[in-house]
DNA sequence: TTTGTTTTATACCAATTGGTATATTTTTGA
DNA sequence: TCAAAAATATACCAATTGGTATAAAACAAA
């Protein structure tokens, strides 16, 4: 029963996930992460192998985070098209969201650890790749349910909604301008309604 | 007349400027610098004030790089949706061009040192204002001359332009796949097409 | 060729890096 | 209550960090 283990581990993810999102893996130091936990070394290498398997963590402990809310948001709706707009409802309040991570996770790791750390990379990688293969589903489904044209390439489609995503989470970050991704989020609802809908 | 330290100056930057842009500001350090370039640490130090400085010269030479040549090829039309056109032209290589960088510069530097280096945050905002001013002037211009419908808000479209281009090649960057660029461009076409021009 | 100046190399510095061995404390189960 | 186990703290390690003082070399002008 690693119950203990368990929530100082968690406690630790906690404090750190946002300090990683931030300096990313090289930027962070052990130092930084005894700082924000108030633990020692001891306690922190009691609960990880080493830095990078801390780092991993944390990215796994946002993501988790992550699809948790976007999924309980999309779970209120069931038509394909009611979710794809839950989708963009969720983000157009994601500047809060992310302003308490220090910006978009997804966007950080995966631009900070692409020549710093592959395992870091490779796991950033399968987040996005399933994070678009959720939104290709729903358009697959809204296909199946003649909400959607039949003429949509779902794959195709969910690679752009997503690069929309990213491209305005990444502009609202560093010019601290959340209108960037509002904006994105009329374009990408105007697009669902006149290249989507049938 | 500084004819040798201009020389090895600007030598230092080519070599060094890929490096910074794709392992950031704290992941690239002196000893990285030395052995790209060959020099030592006192060859380094004589014409560089400080790694700071170092980086940030380095950024504003791939900034100059690409502003040069992204003017190049807009510089070749004469109308403003003309100019549009080839800024998407641009991009659609731009997956080739970036990896011989290691990335797109402005969106690398921008997430690396957004917590770690307001010198170079700053300067990255600059940049980003820079090119999307351009775009806006282009929009602007497009009005004028009636190419392009006057309901369209110049700022804002431009910056939705920027974002898309941004999104698209964060990306082919992290997912090695040219493929969303060039669909993203694709994308911008069709709504030069649809949604500006007159 | 010589002199003064720039440029580069060498050798060093204190501080910090990630990580570990071990001692101490805390928790758990009987 | 007590012993075993788990968790945490302390003190240390070699290697690397950015940076500097100074010596050596390369260059320029006379």
């Amino acid at each position: 029963m690693p119950s203990k283990s368990a929530y100082t581990k968690k406690y630790i993810l906690e404090k750190v996930a946002p300090v990683f999102n931030q300096k990313g893996y090289v930027g962070t130091s052990m130092a930084d992460i005894t700082q924000v936990t108030g633990l020692t070394k001891g306690a922190v290498y009691g609960n990880f192998e080493n830095k990078e398997e801390l780092a991993l963590e944390a990215f796994n402990h946002n993501a988790r985070i992550l699809f948790g809310d976007i999924g309980k948001k999309m779970q209120q709706h069931t038509s394909p098209i009611a979710q794809l707009k839950a989708l963009t409802e969720f983000y157009r309040n994601y500047s809060d969201y992310s302003t308490v991570l220090g910006g978009c996770p997804i966007l950080n790791i995966a631009v900070d650890s692409k020549h710093q750390n592959s395992i870091l990379t490779q796991r950033v990688k399968q987040i996005i790749l399933k994070l678009k293969k959720s939104i290709e589903t729903i358009i697959e489904k809204g296909i199946d349910c003649h909400e959607i044209k039949e003429n949509i390439d779902p794959e195709k489609y969910a690679g752009r909604i997503f690069a929309w995503i990213e491209g305005a989470a990444f502009m609202t970050s560093t010019m601290n301008d959340s209108t960037y991704l509002s904006d994105m989020m009329d374009h990408v609802d105007k697009m669902i309604e006149l290249e989507l809908k049938k």
